[in-house]
DNA sequence: CCACATTATGACACCGGTGTCATGGTCAAA
DNA sequence: TTTGACCATGACACCGGTGTCATAATGTGG
């Protein structure tokens, strides 16, 4: 079984190499009896062009790396499942790169990335996208990139995100129609953008029932199940204690369930929980959480197609994309108790 | 800033490029001093080698793909760390390659990924190295393939697993200790060897503590939280109801607990749950989970590190490597209630 | 001191594609 | 009929490395 080669393909055919590379491309100028000899060929001899020899002659690498830093797993393969799949429909690979360096030494390690892999563009996903150190630097070396999740925007560039402040905005409406008041806040990481957006979101919905904002009922989190360990403590121990607790993630949700439960607590009969995401944890812990579910797959997908398409055929039109979230409500939140 | 390539650091150093190559791949027959001065161009011009010029020259890609199809996206991130550690030693990159098929739509499936890709190797992650028919499809293609976690051998293939039978077979043992006598096992998934291998861990300490096997304490689950909901419902219905249900991996036993706390039981006074894997939902949930943590990073780092030297320099001997599995016992196991 | 083995090095083809440019053929307008 | 534009095609260099083989330089034993 030998390799099958644009060459075999053409001499199988009787033409040039050339031809048959203007087929592969569909570029004009071939006729038609010419094109279909050929396609006829490649079915024959099952031919697949090699992407290195292809990669070589174009400077080019077919690979667009992923970063990402997060707790959360299930962020991260749906992430990775949404870059597959745009990778997949354009013959491109993915190449995933957990990260978590932050500030000079983030630059010195994708610098080597780059360096190693030749990669042709980059995914940031949270909080890389937020980065503007980072994302400086990719600018001046001239690598594609495209931002998932954040809410910084630039001019030029490529962002799909979902408006988290509105889905904060969204959870703490559905707090105050059940009859809460006193709703507690556990903050994200603060490197993230979204850490801020669902802090506005959150605010926004208590001022417009003219609750008065309490900066004793917020924590700083940072996303991880152990940071919400520590301020459901805090939370717990306020007094009065607050009727409901809203964290910026599931993990710290989850993490505010646990220890209402440790201390006998019953939820959402004596406190309310919600949180955000929507990972899997909200549907496998009892009581279910209330959450936040946003479209991280889609997000990723059109992101990595654009940037995918912009690698191909450099545009200067930016793309930028807001998808939207929805609520989901579980067994966590319900009517504030008299 | 021009490109750096082989023929830049030849003609800075005044030497071939063959000689440039040999130095980069520590050929012999290359003088000291050579050698150093082609050394300290490298330096000087920072000098990477292109991994997509090299791959064409002789025939890899460089690329390892890991093969995966799981519901946990723990264990899928964890496979992930390991075989990242293990390419980014090797100067190789890493393919992930989610896929839901079986039987000949998998065949198909991975032919046309090796077509497009050109792995130089692939990693099996469960319950893929399990899957004779794709083994011997890889064999027949000569693809350099490692298992991990699959209790199939052969005689000249990469295997790195932990001890599933030994493991399950501690866990009952913990609960034959607290004085369980009526232990409810759930099955994983039957396309998983290390579903057979937990049962029988299970039954062979049953019978050295002198406890009768009860197939109604058995149901069949398949690793997913969902199907453990389904197991828990027919355990918890039983009469009289087991004093321990061991589930064969965290997400079903997560299931079990929901389910018993639903129905108003007290974990672990009512009924003792344990759990396998360790996966991040062990300790997320209160009570926390008695499991078995294996070394899936280190097992999967293992399998990709010795698959790359496999493919630099294939070997006839086996490379077949059990690591240590360890308990870990949480909140949700307690000495049996009279 | 010569014959021969061994080491160090370079010339050149090659991997499998793409880019550039020349060439011959067709066709419409002058 | 001539001219020029345009289309279809191929020859050939090139991308940045590695493999093969020839050759010059050096070492070794008789």
């Amino acid at each position: 079984m030998k390799k099958v080669t644009i060459n075999s393909v053409a001499s199988h055919a009787g033409v040039s190499k050339k031809t048959v590379s203007r087929v592969l491309n569909n570029e004009p100028n071939v006729s038609v009896a010419t094109r279909e000899k050929v396609l006829a060929v490649f079915k024959e001899l099952d031919y697949t062009p090699n992407p290195i020899a292809r990669g070589l002659a174009q400077n080019r690498s077919f690979i667009i790396g992923c970063l990402y830093d997060n707790p959360s797993k299930s962020y991260i393969t749906r992430v990775q499942t949404g870059a597959l799949a745009a990778c997949q429909e354009n013959n491109y690979n993915l190449l995933i790169h957990p990260c978590e360096f932050r500030g000079e030494a983030l630059i010195n390690n994708i610098e080597q990335l780059l360096q190693t892999s030749r990669l042709d563009g980059i995914v940031l996903t949270p909080p890389f996208g937020d980065f503007a150190e980072l994302v400086n630097f990719l600018k001046s070396k001239k690598i594609p990139y495209a931002r998932v999740a954040s809410a910084i925007l630039e001019d030029d560039s490529i962002s799909v995100r979902s408006n988290d402040e509105q889905g904060a905005f969204e959870v703490t409406e559905h707090l105050i129609s059940l009859g809460h008041k006193s709703i507690a806040f556990i903050k994200g990481h603060p490197d993230h953008s979204a850490t801020q957006q669902r802090f506005k979101g959150y605010r926004r919905s208590l001022a417009s029932h003219g609750i008065e904002f309490n900066e004793r009922l917020v924590e700083e989190g940072n996303f991880s199940y152990h940071s919400g360990v520590d301020s459901a403590r805090s939370i717990l121990d306020l007094s009065p204690r607050p009727t409901a607790v809203f964290a910026s993630n599931d993990y710290m949700a989850a993490a505010v369930l646990k220890l209402a439960t440790q201390r006998q607590l019953r939820v959402p009969d004596d406190i309310s929980i919600a949180g955000f995401d929507n990972a899997p944890i909200a549907r496998h812990i009892w009581p279910g959480l209330t959450t936040i579910a946003q479209p991280v797959e889609e997000m990723t997908k059109q992101a990595v197609t654009q940037l995918i398409s912009h690698i191909a055929q450099p545009q200067d039109e930016p793309f930028q994309v807001i998808l939207e979230s929805r609520l989901i409500t579980r067994e966590s939140t319900a009517q504030v108790k008299k």
